[in-house]
DNA sequence: GCGAGGTAATTACCT
DNA sequence: ACAGGTAATTACCTCGCG
């Protein structure tokens, strides 16, 4: 009988008078069934590396006599530190009370050079140790049965879990969760501002609302209604931020236990920030918006537009939160309806691709969101090294080090015509195969055998066996290139839309890889290893450049760390990419053919236009989300027609008309709000800036703000700083504004940026504005 | 005291 | 808390000048 995981927790129980370790295993079998299966078989370890001088029998004499009473075993085991086979004592612990306590006496015991394993949670211990992954299937050895007191399923005793074969995921039972909290004048707060309402839906079902006259009555109907419906699967918007911590301490307020757990226990704050409901699958849609980076604003609203599944008006929270006390609450809470609507739909375009980001890097579904790039790479490799017998490292922060990057060519200025953009596919994973970098494969000065060389730096890398990184980025790449080669095959459908999901997961972790290697917190961070893949990528790029232009005689307008821009010319760029992948060993693609490209003097901004007509704007400020909306609006349009057209006195008026329209008052609010972000706490800040002096204002009356939070602001008229004229866009009076601002330091300096290099100049947007404007354009 | 010119602080982008 | 490379604005400092 195979089950699927849902969650899963450590408990360190009194069973029959024995403490002991229990892996609580949340499962739905496959006829649906829910059922815990319990392990107790888990004992905690660590594995002792002795110095080289201890003796290792009278080490692990040693060591028995000073833990006496916490052990369970201690033997010498064979495993590997970076390749090498080495000999350690893995120490048992009885129980993780007798592992505490166990490290503790350890910490000034002699002759111990290293401590491994003891810093990896029990439940990741468990399973890497018996190849688990979480969001699978497994079978297992049921060998009892048992109770655990407030938890309404089957609870079978396991032994030997092991994965079975892969395929979909059970149909979960799923709950989306809105809640909403309001206050007259700022940030609302959880002592004195109750509930107002919650936007609940559940499986495919109308979304309702849970109302009442006071917040105990909201709270306690949530409480009851997780308790009837079950769910599986709690999907919620800034729940790790705000909404389960603000629930927790309204329901001690009210006096009630927030019980929203499998077991009837309390939402749990885990770690980095996530909050964990035992039993089930806690999904915060802010955390995927976290990584979406086209995404300036991270709210619900923006994520919708985003995947285009919102239509009407947005409405602000600040403005739903004036309408809550302007007695508009219907209008409030229908919004909210189509809120958790939007949520639903928004979570079912991620739910595949996090069922195989967990599994890949093997933490579960919400904890595999919440955690960053780097640790997602992390499990991924402590899995990995696991199973090549491994040591894993602790983390441990290196002190930084400053090495050489990627190389970004210095691109030729002005308008282009036919451009070719060749880029190296998964160029630092495909160095890391080729070159075999690992920290296992570094060798020392003094070593001698066939060796890979990195240029510049001189690092060498031994030829064979295969290193850590090596082994464990093949994995991901060959893995990916199946998925790729299955997708093509299948028509369109949920098939392909699962299997692009996987390809996501996969190309996720395996980009990260790279800079992994270069993170002073990684657990086998090398300066040299990280420094020799960007010497091998600047060698590359640069060879490839070299090639275009030497041989071929293509000129090479721009690149920047994997990717060339070049002229297009039919088949040359055909036998250019042969020559490349002949010489080079790695392959290069041609991405996209511009009809017309248009470079700055500046690296890493450009705008090109498609042989597709697609408008692709990078760098820019149209594609930043600290520029207000009316000047990203005139680059757009500035740079649309001049691609479009050619003609640069069309783009000159256009540039021309939109300036008008803005002198004489056509924009609104929103259209001249400048956003910024909070990124450190308001006191750490040493220069006064426009958004953090308004913050500073706001947090005197009432409002709380959080590392990462955006503010909005716009530029008053006045004398003096910015800063000192900057209003909280939703206290700005229109008729206060300083057109002037605007129009010198955001519209003209956005239009010049793109129409300098074309040759115009400042005083030829001065002039008024005469025909073939804007609305002959579009 | 004033303006020119440089620089630190800050943010957000690219690959 | 994945990496380094880069552009750009604003506040603020230094310096020369009167």
């Amino acid at each position: 009988m195979p089950y699927w995981i849902i969650d899963i927790n450590h408990e360190v129980v009194i069973r029959e008078n024995v403490k002991r370790d229990e892996m609580w295993l949340w499962t739905i079998d496959d006829k649906g069934e829910r059922l815990v299966l319990v392990d107790g078989s888990f004992k905690p370890f660590v594995h002792i590396e002795p110095s080289s001088d201890a003796q290792l029998e009278n080490f692990v004499e040693g060591l028995k006599r000073e833990l006496v009473g916490l052990l369970d075993d201690v033997r010498i085991v064979e495993k590997r530190k970076l390749g090498r086979p080495v000999k350690v004592v893995e120490v048992v612990f009885k129980d993780s009370d007798a592992k505490e306590k166990g490290l503790e006496r350890l910490s000034d015991f002699r002759g111990v050079s290293n401590v491994y394993n003891s810093d990896i949670r029990p439940s990741l211990l468990y399973f890497i140790t018996r190849d688990l992954k979480p969001s699978t299937w497994i079978d297992a050895k049921i060998i009892g049965s048992l109770k655990i007191s407030n938890v309404p399923y089957e609870v079978r005793e396991i032994r030997d879990p092991r994965v079975v074969e892969v395929r979909d995921p059970p149909s979960l039972r799923e709950m989306y969760v809105l809640a909403f909290a309001f206050r007259k004048i700022g940030t609302p707060n959880p002592d004195e501002d109750p509930i107002a309402f919650i936007a609940v839906a559940v499986d495919n079902n109308e979304p309702f609302i849970i109302d009442g006259d006071n917040d105990k009555e909201i709270i306690d109907q949530l409480i009851k209604l997780v308790a009837k419906i079950d769910p599986d699967l709690v999907v919620g918007w800034e729940t790790n931020r705000w909404v389960f911590d603000y629930l927790g301490r309204r329901a001690k307020v009210n006096k009630i236990r927030l019980a929203l757990g499998r077991n009837g226990d309390e939402p749990r704050a885990g770690v980095y920030g996530h909050v964990s409901l035992v039993g089930r699958i806690h999904i915060d849609l802010r955390d995927i918006a976290e990584g979406i980076a086209e995404l300036k604003m991270k709210t619900l609203e923006e994520m919708a537009i985003h995947h285009g599944i919102w239509s009407g008006e947005s409405i602000d929270l600040i403005d739903l939160n004036d309408m809550w006390f302007a007695n508009e609450r219907e209008s409030v809470k229908k919004y909210a309806l189509k809120l958790v609507d939007v949520l639903r739909r928004l979570w079912k375009l991620y739910f595949d691709y996090t069922v195989h980001l967990s599994s890949l890097v093997g933490y579960p579904m919400d904890y595999v969101l919440k955690a960053s790039p780097g640790h997602r790479v992390d499990g991924y490799i402590v899995y990995h090294s696991m199973k090549l017998n491994e040591l894993i490292p602790r983390k441990i922060e290196s002190p930084y080090e400053k090495y050489k990057g990627a190389i970004v060519f210095t691109p030729h200025p002005g308008l282009h015509s036919n451009v070719a953009v060749l880029d190296f596919a998964s160029m630092y994973p495909h160095i890391i195969a080729k070159y075999n970098v690992s920290p296992d494969t570094l060798m020392r000065s003094d070593e001698e055998s066939e060796a890979y060389v990195a240029p510049e730096v001189k690092h060498r890398f031994r030829v064979s066996p295969d290193g850590l990184y090596k082994s464990a980025i093949l994995k991901l790449l060959e893995a990916r290139k199946q998925i790729k080669k299955r997708i093509k095959e299948l028509p369109e459908g949920p098939e392909r839309t699962a299997l692009e999901a996987q390809e996501r997961a996969i190309k996720v972790v395996a980009n990260a890889m790279y800079g992994y290697m270069g993170w002073v917190s990684s657990r086998w961070y090398m300066k040299e290893v990280a420094e020799a893949i960007t010497a091998w990528g600047r060698n590359t790029i640069i060879t490839a450049a070299e090639l275009a232009s030497k041989r071929f005689g293509l000129k090479v307008i721009y690149g920047d760390t994997d990717s060339l821009f070049v002229e297009y010319r039919g088949e040359v760029i055909n036998k250019l990419i042969e020559a490349i992948e002949d010489e080079l060993g790695m392959e290069i693609k041609l991405e996209t053919v511009y009809k017309r490209i248009l470079f700055t003097e500046a690296k890493k901004r450009y705008a090109g236009l498609t042989i597709n007509n697609e408008l692709d704007l990078t760098g820019f400020e149209a594609v930043r989300g600290d520029w207000c909306d009316y000047a990203k609006r005139v680059q757009e349009r500035v740079l649309s027609v001049l691609l479009n057209t050619g003609d640069v006195n069309y783009a000159i008026n256009v540039a021309k008309e939109m300036l008008e329209l803005f002198k004489s008052g056509n924009f609104t609010i929103k259209d001249v709000t400048i956003w910024k972000s909070l990124d450190k706490p308001l006191a750490e800040y040493k220069a006064r800036a426009p958004h953090v002096s308004i913050a500073l204002q706001l947090s005197k009356k009432g409002w709380r703000f959080k590392v990462g939070d955006k503010i909005g602001y716009v530029v008053m008229k006045g004398q003096g700083p910015i800063y000192e004229r900057a209003v909280f866009y939703a206290d700005a009076d229109k008729s206060m504004i300083d057109i002037d601002y605007y129009i010198t330091n955001q519209i003209i300096p956005v239009i010049l940026r793109v129409l300098e290099p074309v040759g115009v100049t400042e005083d030829q947007l001065m002039v008024k504005s005469t025909k073939g404007g804007l609305d002959q354009f579009f």
